[in-house]
DNA sequence: ACCGTCATTAGACAAAGTCCAGGCCCTCCT
DNA sequence: AGGAGGGCCTGGACTTTGTCTAATGACGGT
């Protein structure tokens, strides 16, 4: 099974089953913007989002490509990335990892999490729960 | 030396002093700034910066403080943190060390650095180089 | 076919931050 | 003193990201 979907490409059937997997309708709108985040498998912003959405001809709008995330959020499908002070970019890569964030091409990496360990954290402020854990190695390009 | 920083209170001419150590030159709207964040040692927006400056009555003006905000990152007076989706904050202790932030309530919380070690880094991509490690643990309150 | 519920939409709106053109102030030079 | 130059500051217009709203559309169940 697990094998099974690493080699199973993306269609839109198989987007529409990972909604539904997440509790999430599978409306065309919504497959549409998933699609795009899972096909490609990289960071991006709402508006590159919505532009890629809309490339061929316009096809799902602005509030919606912007309810559509905000709920695979929620659900847990795709996580966002606060990294850059103007704009928010959304991971669809679940598993626990970190990112290289260089701050002057405003490129992402991912880093594995298998590997990273952080240790030495104190205590959680007092009537708190853990959320999880954000790295992000900061990085410039070699002058 | 040392020892006498720490117990030195903070006045304007304090504040003065330090921008010129960071080759800033000590204006008066920028002396404003940088005392409502070293005075109380705290996490602030731009917004809220801006409405404490200009509490008593206006005293300066929203691009100055923005531009003086840019300028003290620049020369490393102060830091960004980009934590919050909507606004960035400023933190000025400039030491290396992380952050609890509780996404309801937005609270940011000083994590020490001198413990925290974060161990298993892979290599920087080629042709960067690191400028600085983020730790950000996100909670919550307990349901 | 009807109804209720949820999803989608265009466009208005809000908030954070940037830009710009003009004016102020300070220093330096003569 | 007068003038020139260079920063710095300012109000306001502007941009960008994201949210809200009110109306419409889709769809399943009875």
């Amino acid at each position: 099974m697990i094998e099974r979907m690493e080699i199973q490409p993306i269609t839109r059937e198989v987007v529409a089953e990972r909604l539904r997997a997440h509790g999430i309708a599978p409306t065309h709108q919504r497959i549409e913007v998933a699609y795009v985040l899972l096909e490609r498998c990289e960071h991006l912003s709402a508006d590159r989002i919505l532009a890629l959405v809309n490339a061929r001809h316009a096809e799902v709008s602005k509030a919606t490509v912007y309810n559509a995330l905000r709920l695979f959020r929620e659900k847990g499908l795709i996580r966002e990335l606060i990294v850059d002070p103007a704009k928010v970019f959304y991971d669809p890569n679940t598993e626990p990892h970190h990112h290289f964030y260089d701050v002057v091409t405003g490129e992402l990496t991912d880093i594995s999490g298998d590997s990273v360990r952080v240790e030495g954290l104190p205590p959680l402020p007092p009537g708190t729960v853990a959320e999880g854990i954000d790295v992000i190695v900061r990085t410039r390009p070699r002058s």
